[in-house]
DNA sequence: TCCGTATTGAACT
DNA sequence: AGTTCAATACGGA
């Protein structure tokens, strides 16, 4: 059964995000590029709960762009495997600013040698920037990859004042 | 069960 | 200093 979320864009002056709610918090978010926008306006009802996530969401999403450390996190959804929620819990814990490195994440979630399963888990992230996996370097302190395109990871740094 | 992965660290040019 | 290679954990087909 695939569960249907309420889709809500931002726009930004980066372009237009797509958030997604499910019931229980924030489970997606789009980069500007991906054209999963622009359709046709389902404008259903939005409860008042999930207006209360979005805006949430939306402050937090614009303060990263802006170079600021968000006050407030929504509540998220995500859905994956007990591994992945365990590595994405362990992103979350970084702060503003700050980049580990893939093994550094595993060492953290207890799996020192799962290195590459870490950045299988990254990949496998459902919600970019709010849940930093752009905050994660190789062990070099080189880039890496990245799902929404590796300039936007680059640029999310860079406003973080990170330099490499 | 096999294959790919957003890695890593060591061995080899 | 750049490159190749095996190992490792996990998810998807």
């Amino acid at each position: 059964m695939k569960r249907s979320f309420l889709e809500i864009p931002v726009a930004t002056r980066d372009g237009v995000f797509i958030t997604r709610y499910s019931e229980k918090g924030l489970a997606e978010l789009n980069f500007p590029n991906s054209r999963t926008s622009a359709r046709g306006a389902k404008k259903e009802v939005v409860p008042a709960k999930i207006r209360g996530w979005h805006r949430v969401a939306e402050a937090a999403l614009k303060n990263i762009l802006a170079g600021r450390a968000p006050k407030k996190f929504p509540p998220l959804d995500l859905a994956g495997t007990d591994f992945q929620k365990c590595v994405w819990n362990a992103l979350q814990k970084i702060s503003f600013g700050e980049t580990k490195s893939y093994g550094e994440v595993a060492a953290a979630i207890r799996n020192p040698k799962a290195v590459r399963a870490v950045g299988g888990a990254c990949g496998a992230n459902p919600i970019p920037v709010l849940v930093p996996c752009h905050r994660i370097l190789a062990a070099n302190k080189k880039i890496g990859g990245f799902s929404g395109g590796l300039e936007w990871k680059r640029d999310l740094l860079a406003r973080e004042g990170v330099k490499f």
